[in-house]
DNA sequence: CGCATCCTTGACCAGCTTCAATCAGGGTGG
DNA sequence: CCACCCTGATTGAAGCTGGTCAAGGATGCG
């Protein structure tokens, strides 16, 4: 349940859904990216087991493989999962001391983590500055806190199937970012259970929700992976906004800061 | 609607929550305390006029008087307030442009913002450093991370009772944390609409629990003033942890950072 | 005095939860 | 190889929480 081993060296690639992610967010120097490539204190974690323990700063990292959550409990045991961390995704990395870094994070899937101190050190520690490596850390943190703010909407005002669909919408978004899929399809492995804790509905509806959202033929949903059937259907079904089209405005996407 | 005013200067000692904000928060230095009491371009909004409009970076400012929200709204009109801005609060003062600052915000009561600009030049451009008003000035950034925390819990995994129980014993602390009261009583000028928009709950709703709270005594509501009863009975009715004595470990409120 | 805003209350009902079984897939030990 | 078990998915029935609709009441202000 705990970190069952420590690596040198991730495997060669390892770093890919990182990479793909800053370099989207800002231009990467190359320093930056051989920076990445370098880095190790790889750590596993089987499905379950904690990344980080409320109240202790987690040490910086990326999330290379498998998926997490930052996760909350009332006293009475009901669990609530404020964010979820999808590969690529950066943890215990922050200017100042966040809240949100003394959270429990737990693994939903076996993950993999590498240590991300030596990132740090190089963009505070005067050597060459690296503007686009800390502009792109910069903004995956800015977008951290956006998805707070779509939480407390989605918890909020919106219904059990808006609920889920405007959540598959983002983490789409979120691992089309990290270059694991496409408009159409993207490995999704939450359990039911750990949707219902992020959308704070009970299972069983979920459940039902998403049987409803099959039979409508907009969602397919299996061997841990998503397709959208109908993504524009599905963001109506969200209760998001009609997106305007590219030539007026930037598009507003759950990963866009164009608000 | 709008600013309806900009004076040169507000009335001495109406930076007071300000301060008394700031300097719990970490020690001020004398210089700072009279940095911010010299703070100008003070302006006046309405009830309902907007502090700051969407996708516009708002001047840096601390809301000296009234209350304020920062609001969202999905495209059938369902409003959601993400949180609350109270005598005392900042607001556009951040490190990195925070998707928090880019929300609407609006007034909901008669409100005065100072603008902040000469306290940020002042942390920023290289003079006398002031170390303590840095600090206390990071540490409300962190407390507005943890009350969006704090949101998501709320709306989550929280019943009716408990998100208004909670939402108070909230209010109640950044009240004491400003010096506008105490554990017992504070200004609370929400109209009972505004409570449903930040506990996600109907007004009609919201006006039944109240009226449960105050048959149970534990809650008094009136011109524009709350009194707590038996804080520690709403706040078992609130779900939240029963909290350990001062002389174990520092008590967990939602003000405080010891998580 | 009349209007506007906010609060209050009742009746009804829908969305979601809870409880309880059952089913399906995958891993394991005999 | 198969019985067994564990986790996760699925489905039905019943009931509660909280929403909606509708109609006043109270308060304050021009």
């Amino acid at each position: 349940m705990s970190p069952s081993g420590r690596l040198p060296k991730p495997a060669a690639g390892a770093l890919s859904p990182v990479i793909a992610k800053l370099s989207r967010l800002s231009p990467l120097e190359d320093e930056a990216v051989s920076l990445l490539n370098g880095l190790d204190r790889l750590s596993r974690h089987s499905g379950g087991g904690a990344l980080a323990r409320e109240g202790e700063a987690p040490p910086p990292g990326f999330l290379i493989s498998g998926w997490a959550a930052r996760v909350r409990r009332l006293p009475d045991g009901r669990r609530q999962i404020l964010g979820l961390l999808v590969p690529g995704d950066v943890l215990g990395v922050s200017v100042r001391l966040r809240p949100l870094d003394l959270c429990d994070v737990v693994a939903l899937t076996p993950a993999e983590l590498v240590g991300a101190g030596a990132m740090v050190a190089a963009l505070n520690d005067g050597g060459r500055p690296l503007p686009g490596l800390a502009e792109a850390v910069h903004l995956s943190l800015a977008l951290e806190e956006q998805r707070l703010l779509d939480q407390i909407m989605r918890l909020g005002r919106r219904n059990a199937a808006e609920r889920i669909c405007d959540l598959l919408l983002e983490l789409r978004d979120r691992m089309v970012l990290a270059a694991q899929g496409d408009l159409h399809r993207f490995p999704m492995p939450l359990t039911q259970e750990a949707v219902a804790d992020v959308t704070a509905l009970s299972i069983v509806h979920v459940n039902r929700v998403l049987q409803q959202l099959r039979r409508e033929n907009l969602l397919e949903l299996r061997n841990g992976e998503a397709q959208l059937r109908r993504p524009d259907l599905l963001a109506e079904r969200a209760g998001r906004p009609p997106l305007r089209e590219p030539p007026a405005a930037p598009a507003r996407t759950s990963d866009g800061l164009s608000r």
